[in-house]
DNA sequence: GTCAATATTCTCATTTTTTGAGAATAATAA
DNA sequence: TTATTATTCTCAAAAAATGAGAATATTGAC
């Protein structure tokens, strides 16, 4: 390991159940000489990615708040999400959350959350945690609007016999099909929840719009007006970034050279 | 430039007003043949950090989210304020938006924010944006606490003739006899800004509380109550602080080496 | 579709870092 | 104080990053 991954590693280390290390815990952890891993720390600490906390314990450091403002601020499905979600929470008329989720990596995960003021849950589902790829409506709505190719690389070829994998294609087929997913107590018992895709190609742009309930308080009518409400939202926020990242502003276009 | 310092230059390079680069522009920019640049945002793009927004233009990544909410998940800071923040809120009784701030590099950030719901204003302090170490109650308060070293270390010895300097030693000194410091119109026009310190020394940890309102509709009365609030506030994360640290969890005390 | 411009990756010899082990030093708890 | 652990330092060997340019892939315009 060096380079960067040597700092991704650690990094990788602090979760929520380990939230404080020490250089000699990271060295073992690692398998990398203390005096290695002293030097790394120190550089991460520099950057304000770690913070030593007193008893040469450290911590994430506050530079993630900075960064993760800035993203909260330039990153467009960010700005288009946050309105659209807002206006959905206070038209759904019931306890709700709203969230919206992209790819991250092999998982899923919400970028932007808005909770009503008045919700006595708390989805598994919340801002910057990385989610399984298969379960919930909301992931199941990215996973169905993938490439055949970008879904082989995530899901792979038929693992566990091939039953769940058959149908689970087909379910995404579904999906894809009607153009919204509602699941309930798939994440969380007794939690719905509803999403629809945010998709747009040309910018690479593959997200879900979703919501989450109460299930019991939902009656049929009910679930299909938020159905709809979800769904048009949705293409609200598509819409909005296609017309946000229309002219690829700050970025200066190609244009021939000049022959001078 | 080599090592993280490449990596973290990069980063560097995102910021409000420049939030989608190419890696010519950066390469341009910092002065690094784009060979090099295309390798480092490689290594930045695997871990999250940077992200690809199609057409060759890249964002600062979700990595940031999910180290975001790790953070306020796990650092005590963040944790022992919610709650007094929440209540700072509630209690005002106006319209205010209450942070915790702490040191970060020479500036001063906040890294908890909690708004009353109908806050007619937004103070440009806000979680994750780094401030001047010298203006607002806020930074006022912290920097009224920091050792004569670090204030040094910080300010330095008087630049501008030492008038300003002299002046503002003298208001640091007088804010740490009070215990708190108001201000008003300092950052921005019409706010006032009410602080206290957030002192733990056996943990490194020297934050400020403050509270951000309209000036106006403050009578004497009502910011005498506010200082009150916010200095017992104030205190209260203190204690809590103190105590979520006494038994440093997750790690091991030491021990003496058993000789077998 | 072709073509030209640009973006991106690749190659490789050279230079620069990083690495790891252990010594030296500092900090700390008993 | 002393024993223990944390941290920095030193240095030669090993590994990796670097930069220039070639090769390739993408893209937009026509």
């Amino acid at each position: 390991m060096a380079g960067f991954a040597r700092f991704e590693a650690v990094l990788r280390l602090f979760d929520e159940k380990a939230s404080a290390w020490t250089v000699p815990a990271m060295s073992d952890a690692l398998g990398v000489p203390a005096s290695t891993v002293y030097r790394t720390v120190r550089d991460l600490v520099a950057g304000g990615f770690l913070e030593a906390a007193h008893e040469s314990v450290y911590r994430l450091g506050s530079a993630f708040i900075e960064y993760d403002r800035l993203l909260r601020l330039t990153d467009p499905l960010v700005a288009a999400g946050r309105g659209a979600l807002h206006d959905v929470v206070l038209q759904a008329h019931t306890p709700c959350v709203a969230l919206l989720s992209r790819l991250y990596n092999d998982q899923v995960m919400c970028v932007v959350e808005e909770a009503a003021p008045d919700v006595p849950f708390r989805p598994s589902y919340e801002r910057g945690r990385p989610m399984p790829l298969t379960q919930g409506a909301t992931s199941k709505v990215i996973l169905a609007h993938l490439t055949a190719r970008q879904l082989n690389r995530l899901i792979g070829a038929p693992k566990d016999g091939g039953a769940r994998y058959v149908s689970l294609r087909r379910e995404l087929a579904d999906i894809r099909k009607r153009g919204f997913c509602a699941t309930a107590s798939e994440i969380d018992a007794g939690l719905a929840g509803i999403a629809a895709p945010v998709i747009v190609r040309e910018a690479g742009i593959i997200a879900s719009l979703s919501l989450v309930a109460d299930d019991s308080r939902l009656d049929e009518s009910q679930r299909r007006r938020l159905v709809l409400l979800v769904v048009s939202a949705a293409s609200l926020v598509a819409e909005e970034l296609r017309y946000a990242l229309r002219p690829p502003a700050m970025i200066q276009p190609r244009q021939k050279m000049v022959k001078s």
